[in-house]
DNA sequence: TATTATGGTTTGTAACACAAACCTATCTTT
DNA sequence: AAAGATAGGTTTGTGTTACAAACCATAATA
């Protein structure tokens, strides 16, 4: 009953983060996604997403490509497989958490 | 589709943070709970504990109470209608935009 | 009377999230 | 053709903060 609240005192910082978890969980349910797209969808700015988006990419959840289409620079970003399954892990330990205190209406902690 | 996004992004650091969500979660499920379960239950450290618990006081999420039961300090820790209102929020937030990045399977995020 | 345990609080420091400044290249206007 | 303005980013400066470790007071124990 208790093991989902230590684990959850431990979550990874660098997937819990309210905007990489945003971003990560949005790459998550694309193919791929652009600087620009994930810049809209977020409302973070171009400074700070970028440096999200470098801290995921150092930790091998992301995966970054740099290419020109047109005339214009393109920066597009994939989970990797290792960032699918951290987020994958994340929302399951989040929900477990939920879970399990709905369950404990009424009790009195005390000790 | 995106709001949730936005949402995320801007969540709240002070009921975010991993301990304090553990903490908060725990809380709006018991009637009350002291230190000394709250840390077993979490596996944090005393000190950490206890500055977490003194930033939701400041904030107003909980209240707490010390006195002394028996000749051993006991100090109680309950959550405030806000720090009720600010955890169910959270889990709002948070599920929805889970719920909405779901529906999105196969997009392809571009521009 | 040391010493250890209990129940905490305070402090020092390294990490880090954000804003703002900066960079480079391409359009647009004058 | 010179001067903005715009697009698509990266780098830097700084205040906040989360954690570990040190500290404090009291009460049991050896």
């Amino acid at each position: 009953m208790t093991e989902a609240f230590e684990a959850l005192a431990g979550l990874d910082r660098l997937v819990h983060e309210p905007a990489r978890l945003a971003l990560l969980t949005a790459l998550s349910a694309c193919r791929s996604a652009d600087f620009v797209f994930l810049q809209r969808l977020t409302g973070l700015t171009k400074g700070n997403l970028s440096t999200h988006l470098s801290k995921l990419e150092e930790a091998g959840l992301v995966e970054i490509e740099k290419q020109f289409i047109g005339k214009k620079p393109n920066t597009l970003v994939r989970l990797t497989p290792e960032g699918r399954a951290a987020i994958e892990q994340h929302w399951q330990a989040l929900e477990r958490l939920h879970r399990d205190a709905q369950q404990w209406q009424g009790v009195d902690g005390r000790q």
